[in-house]
DNA sequence: GAATAACTACGAAATTATTCGTAGATGGAT
DNA sequence: ATCCATCTACGAATAATTTCGTAGTTATTC
């Protein structure tokens, strides 16, 4: 069940729902989308279909009402992303991205230090655990 | 002359040859890219050729073999891009994006340093100037 | 100066992603 | 039972991107 293929523009929009809202039906996420942009309610059915091909999203048919869920990890998608972009975009330096990040997105002063505390500790443990990280979203 | 409409992927590749390498021909570009993958030259030609009508390149004309350069600065293209990562797929938290990579890139020793140190910059003045940066690529 | 090689322009095919109309099934109300 | 709203499935239209064949031009070589 390893990630299948990149997930495209809108489907990546329709797992954000996913993933936040947890298992939906197709009028639920249709209805969110709305909120942003027109989506048709049989595009939307016909996208989630296709994710359900691809096995990016798995469902329950056994009401009429089908039911979905995200199938892939949001994790592993944000990570494929993001190593594309270092990859495509910054020549593989990750360290190049944080600092446009940085430069360009201003955090607050609670998200520096969070973020400094993060480097910290790296810097501490060179046989480095990645534990915890909790509260996702 | 505003920033046109973001580059596509292919367009992306090439832009990347061109800033690394300056002024180049369609030839010199499509060797490059053949290192890579396989694309045809008149492919790589007709991509260029729309790239100059978006204004994502220019090109001087006078001789038979014209020559390109790209026209949209590098740092406005990452910046598009990174802003749209964080939007569509870190709802808007650059920090979550920042976490992302430090997790999964696993950066050096001297590259943490780098980092921690312009956050402590950023922390220090929070009329934050950003001046240098020297080194680019 | 004819043949060959390298180049541009252009149109159209191929590919991929998105959108939507229509048909048919199911469940509830009246 | 009939009507109506809601649902799935499916095919096909549209749109965006990429690929490439063909034609015509210009330079180079023999």
């Amino acid at each position: 069940m390893a990630p299948k293929s990149e997930p495209t523009e809108s489907e990546l929009e329709i797992l954000q729902i996913l993933w936040e809202q947890g298992t939906s039906s197709v009028r639920d996420v249709n209805e969110i989308l709305n909120q942003t942009r027109d989506t048709g309610y049989t595009t939307t059915l016909k996208i989630m279909q296709i994710m359900n091909e691809k096995g990016l999203v798995s469902r329950d048919t056994t009401q009429r009402t089908h039911l979905y869920d995200a199938a892939i990890p949001k994790e592993s998608v944000q990570q494929g992303i993001v190593q594309k972009v270092i990859q495509s975009v910054f020549r593989g330096s990750g360290k190049k991205l944080i600092m446009q990040v940085l430069g360009q997105h201003e955090p607050t002063p609670a998200e520096l230090h969070e973020i400094r505390t993060l480097i910290e500790e790296m810097e501490k443990s060179s046989t480095n655990q990645k534990e915890e990280d909790g509260l996702d979203d």
